[in-house]
DNA sequence: ATTTGACTTCGAGTGCACTCAAAGGGTGAA
DNA sequence: TTCACCCTTTGAGTGCACTCGAAGTCAAAT
């Protein structure tokens, strides 16, 4: 798969795509004969996690981390397994702000309406 | 209050607080005999709406445009009550993207947590 | 009288996460 | 074969939201 093709399934752009690359969140994608990067399925899931770290808020320096984790294999799933519950958490704190905060919207917005 | 005092109650920073002022987010704030700062109270509850904003992903911009028609009068409200709701809607499909998200990392924890 | 330290303005610097440009190579259609 | 258009790498540029530094003022303490 070419990269404009991940980047369409994906959703970043191909030159994101590249940047990751570039800074070790994905590993080794395949090159064809012209060396032209030539993604393959297994690398669309993991872009797809990374995409949700990502959207969650987690910031690329940890991604990294993660992503080096996973290179070395097994025995890191311990550590692994720390960041994401590390990381569930704050996305888990993140929703109950903001849940608190749009009350705080709702009661202004209330007192817009009631002004009419 | 001084800008110390202001940055202690907001959770702002002094330099926070000064730029904030120099974009137009915060409009005349009065001055000392010796030309410092000096927070009043309606500052105060001004500050922490707009941190309200910020906190639930306000661009600045945005919260430049809402501090104008504040300062433009009573017949800016219906767009000022406009931005709030459609900000409303933005952070209500934020914390919808979160939950969603969330499951993921639960799902991916339980694998974790399973292969152990 | 001098030192200390907080304040002022304004412009410049920082960190993050991209995003793009330049220079060059490969491929397929007209 | 020439054109268009994709790809490659590397380094530089961008936008956002601060954050800091420099130069100078002012007031209270020693």
């Amino acid at each position: 798969m070419t990269i404009q093709e991940a980047a369409q399934r994906s959703g970043l752009s191909a030159h994101t795509l590249r940047y990751y690359e570039r800074i070790g969140l994905i590993h080794s994608v395949g090159r064809n004969l012209s060396g032209h990067r030539d993604y393959a399925e297994e690398d669309l899931r993991w872009l797809d996690f990374l995409t949700k770290l990502r959207t969650t808020g987690m910031p690329i320096a940890d991604m990294c981390r993660y992503a080096e984790l996973r290179r070395m294999g097994e025995h890191t799933s311990p550590e692994r397994l720390a960041m994401l519950e590390l990381h569930r958490e704050r996305v888990q704190a993140r929703i109950a702000e903001l849940s608190k905060d749009i009350k705080v919207l709702d009661l202004k917005i209330d007192v817009y309406k009631g002004r009419v």
